[in-house]
DNA sequence: AATAAAAATGTGTTCGAACACAATCGTATT
DNA sequence: AATACGATTGTGTTCGAACACATTTTTATT
């Protein structure tokens, strides 16, 4: 259409350069005339996309939450296998920075042509992304998300109006509320910013409320039930009457027996639909889970990969995972997904 | 590596016959042995897959449940346009048999690769689509479940549980439950067999957990405020303490003012995130809302055309959405979906 | 004006699959 | 043994983009 040669067009569309001004305008034009979008087909075709990508997450055997998100990540590969997409799970043990960092290592060796990771550790998570950064080697973050990072993508969900919703269930669910508690359990809140971010959701929910609730942060780091019972002892006393418990990890299992019989009109909130958990909303000792999603975020964070790594699309910097209420009757529909 | 030319090994590889046992033999083994895959983009650019589909829904300005269909199927089609597909909405007033039979007349006539389409009318859906089975252009359907249709894959929700769904949040949140309500707005029930399902999810719940509880059903054609109060004052003297209110279909926002002023202790539920019910949400009148996830189901639908027709994959029969619980605090997270 | 160097443009091959068409092979018939 | 004819096998082109390499045009220098 522009009387020049393809050789010419193509140097046009990838701005090769060594194109007179005349030709350059001439078949810009054209080009935005028809609207020109190249065929996918075509382009992969030719480049042999045999795109070899990385996932760095925990051990899928640490807990249940985890192995949600390695089912999540094989799902993908069989979905993309087909687009000569490969995947090259390495695993972490999460509560070992020094892995985290040697595992990273790994897989930089090996020179992906994408990584989604997990950045649980906070320093070293930014110190070993900045390598992957200058290798060129486009990350998507999921899970915990980390504002200073690069990443192509961040999927995950909003911990703080998580906590808000916690709170807004309790707040639906009972009248008169003069107590609630906060559990945080098996981790050290101080280690884990994710546990604060809940918190703060939730004790900001009830200023705005009623702020003559009183709400008291209970941490137990052991979730053995000895622990457990020791220390809620020691708020037994103080406690006659609680509304709510609003447990901040995956561990709701673990006291929710203890609490409701001890705290007989209380309302349980805990997270994740791992096994667990779900028995005790079906015993009727947990009311209500969240759902963090682990398969999905993991699913969307090599789909993310995909779109941009295969089909050359844009990608949503961050990615923010619907946070979804589960009791006993909607458990169902989530569990296959 | 066979020997043989690759006419042949082609031959086989679809079934062309014209082929020697002895070489169909020789190529069969090595292609199992190396495990062959056709290459999905050489295979695409070869077929210039320029594929047109279909889509048959309700007029995108009839409510806001079905103007997020439509932005669903946009969305898919922005998504896949760079497959080389294309697709073509075609609507109907879903008030009217004759226009949803003329319209499906209409794609048929222009021979689509495939259709997505909403069954709403039960008899005529399963005529036109025999039509279309003849005219072997594979369909998937989408909000409306029909068990006889021999639809590829069909996308949508539990009802039956999503009435369940709704009693347990009225059980969970509200004590000493002498009566609730289920409130069919806008339509007649006779005809809208969803309704039926819901209602009949929800007494079963009530029926199991406390069948002493009271279920009135009280059905308002018309929206109109007039209408609505002329309703429910004929229930008003009736009711002392009414704990919950079950809205059927999305007008909960034209209802939940007039219950929960009548009704003080109330808990309202609704469907569908449309405008109207998230600002019922927000000024406390609405206290649910069951997401129908009307965006995400059109998505899903297109999305398995897609997997069907472009990359030739098997897909669900069925497909399950989850049933959302949506109060203020969680309704951001699934607005942009 | 001749020549060299740089700039611009054009050509041809490749990726893997699909398919039309051409070329062989094998067997039966005379 | 020559011929015919069906059965089988091989060849060459196409899809659209990418890129190496060849060729032509322009500009600068003497």
């Amino acid at each position: 259409m522009a009387n020049v040669s393809p050789g010419t067009v193509d140097r046009v569309i990838h701005n090769r350069g060594k194109v007179s001004d005349k030709a350059m305008a001439k078949v810009s034009v054209i080009l935005e005339e028809i609207q020109y979008k190249p065929n996918v087909f075509a382009q992969s075709l030719k480049k042999q996309t045999s795109l070899r990508m990385a996932a760095l997450v925990p051990y899928h055997s640490s807990d249940g939450f985890w192995s949600k998100a390695y089912e999540g990540i094989q799902k993908a590969f069989v979905d993309f296998e087909h687009l000569g997409v490969s995947i090259e799970i390495e695993e972490f043990n999460n509560k070992d920075v020094n892995d985290f960092v040697k595992k990273a290592r790994t897989i930089l060796a090996e020179n992906p042509n994408g990584l989604l990771i997990t950045p649980v550790f906070l320093k070293e998570s930014l110190e070993v992304l900045k390598e992957f950064e200058n290798s060129e080697i486009p990350f998507v973050t999921f899970n915990t998300f980390i504002p200073e990072l690069s990443s192509k993508s961040a999927i995950g969900q909003d911990l703080k109006q998580s906590g808000r919703l916690a709170a807004s269930l309790i707040d639906q669910c009972r009248s008169d509320i003069s107590n609630v508690l906060v559990i945080h359990l098996g981790e050290n809140p101080g280690n884990a910013p994710h546990m604060m971010e809940k918190e703060s959701g939730f004790r900001e929910y009830f200023k705005e409320s009623n702020p003559s609730i009183r709400i008291q942060s209970i941490e137990i780091p052991q979730t053995d039930q000895e622990t457990i019972n020791r220390i809620l002892n020691k708020w037994s006393g103080d406690l006659r009457s609680v509304s709510g418990a609003y447990v901040t990890t995956a561990g709701a299992h673990h006291v929710a027996f203890t609490i409701k019989s001890r705290f007989e009109d209380s309302l349980v909130i805990g997270y994740d639909l791992i096994e667990e958990n779900i028995n005790g909303l079906k015993a009727g000792t947990i009311d209500f889970l969240i759902n963090q999603n682990p398969f999905q975020s993991a699913y969307e964070g090599v789909s993310k990969l995909v779109d941009l790594l295969v089909f050359d699309k844009e990608v949503d910097k961050r990615m923010l995972m619907p946070l979804d209420i589960v009791n006993k009757e909607n458990a169902a529909a989530y569990l296959n997904k």
